[in-house]
DNA sequence: TGTACATCAGTGAACGCGCGTTCACTGATGTAC
DNA sequence: TGTACATCAGTGAACGCGCGTTCACTGATGTAC
C-alpha cells in the first residue's frame, strides 16, 4: 500500500493541519490519534511513519496554527479591521480555526519548551505589528505605543475566552460588541 | 474505618479545594482522581461515597473557585487594588490558587451546563463590580462605565494569559507590567 | 525502455498502561432499646 | 448508662475501556542494472 512520495507528503500536511483544528476544537487530551487519522482518511498504524510521538505532533500543530494566524494578521489593512475579525461572532464561533493562544492558551502554558517558545516569538511578532499600527495613529515615535500594544493583545485574547466561555449568547455577544469599541475597532484609523 | 459524620464532611470538603487547586494547575484531563484522593490522605476508592463521577466533582471544584476568587475581589479597597493584585507576578505563579478562567478558560467553553453557567454568573458579578467601580472613579452615571468594565475584565483575563503561556521572563513581566498602567494598577483612583 | 529487487507508506491486530468506576470487606460511628 | 445491631466512610483489589505505541505484513513506488 505504499503511495506516492507526493501523496505521503501530502498526507503528513493534512495531519498536522487537521490535528491543529482538532486540538483547538477539544484540546491536546480530547483527541487521539486515531481520530485525527480517521478525519484524515487514514488508520492510526500509520501515524508513527510521519512523527515520533503524539507531543512532536502537538508542537508541531501548534506552530502551524501560530503562523496562519501571523499571516491571517499580517493580512489586514488596518488595526480596526483586525479588531473587528479577531473580536466577531464568526471568529468566536470558529474554534477550530481561530486564534490558538485563545483556545489553548492555558494549556500552551503546560506544555514543553518547544510550544512555549514558538508561542513567544509569535507574540512578540504580534505586539511589534500592533506597535507599529498604533505608532502610526497617535503620531509616529509614540513611546506609548508599546504598552498600548500589550494591553490591546491582552484584551483581544480575555474578550475572546470570555466570550466563548459565557453561556448566554447576548452577553457573548456583548462583550465582543464592547471590547471592538474600547480595542479601536469602531473607530476611524 | 467508618469516621465521624463532621470528619467525613470535611474530607469531602478538602476534595473540593484540593481538585480545584490541581485541575488549575493541570488541567481537567491532567490530573486523575487518585492522585486527588492521595493528596487529601484518603484512597481513591472512597471517592464515590462523596461524589457520582470525576464529572460532578469538577463542576463543583469550578463552581468552588469562582467563589474563592469573588470573595478575593470583592475584598480589595479599590480598582487600583484589585489589579495591582490580578496583575502581580506572584498571581502569575500561582496557578493553583489563582484566576479559575485565566487558569481554564478554554476548557470551560468544552465544559457542561452546570459549570459553565456557573461561570456566566461569575462574569456578571465581576462586571457590575468594575463598573460601580469605574463610574465612581469617572463620575456617577458614567454610561461608558460597563463598556469599560468589560474591557478590563477581559484585558486582566488576557494578560494573565498571555504572561503565564510566554516563555521569557522579562517578556512575562513587561506584559504584566504594561497592563497594570493600561488598566488602571499604577494611576491614582 | 524493461525487468528485478529494495524500500517504505499504510494496514490492522495486539500490547500495555493509566484511569474512571465498581465491589466485597472492614471496623468505627451512630442509633434503638 | 449500657448493650446489640445497623450504618456507612474508607480500603484495596479488580474490572474495563480508551488510547498511545509497537509490530508483522502488504503491495505499490522507487531504483539499480
Amino acid at each position: 500500500m505504499r503511495v506516492t512520495r507526493e501523496k505521503a507528503a501530502e498526507n503528513r500536511e493534512r495531519i498536522v493541519t487537521t490535528a491543529a483544528k482538532l486540538f483547538r476544537e477539544k484540546g491536546f487530551d480530547g483527541v487521539g490519534l486515531d481520530a485525527i487519522m480517521a478525519e484524515v482518511g487514514l488508520t492510526h498504524g500509520g501515524f508513527y511513519r510521519h512523527f515520533r510521538s503524539k507531543d512532536e505532533l502537538a508542537a508541531e500543530a501548534i506552530a502551524r496554527g501560530l503562523a496562519a494566524s501571523a499571516e491571517k494578521q499580517a493580512a489586514h489593512a488596518s488595526l480596526q479591521d483586525l479588531v473587528c475579525a479577531y473580536l466577531s461572532p464568526a471568529h468566536r464561533d470558529d474554534l477550530g480555526g481561530g486564534c490558538v493562544v485563545a483556545a489553548l492558551g492555558g494549556d500552551i502554558a503546560r506544555q514543553g519548551d518547544g510550544v512555549r517558545r514558538g508561542l513567544t516569538a509569535y507574540v512578540r511578532e504580534q505586539l511589534d505589528r500592533l506597535a507599529r499600527w498604533l505608532a502610526g495613529r497617535n503620531g509616529k515615535r509614540d513611546p506609548a505605543a508599546r504598552e498600548q500594544a500589550i494591553a490591546t493583545l491582552a484584551g483581544l485574547v480575555g474578550a475572546l475566552v470570555l466570550a466563548r466561555a459565557v453561556d448566554d449568547p447576548a452577553l457573548s455577544d456583548e462583550i465582543l460588541a464592547a471590547a471592538r469599541a474600547a480595542y479601536g475597532g469602531a473607530e476611524g484609523s
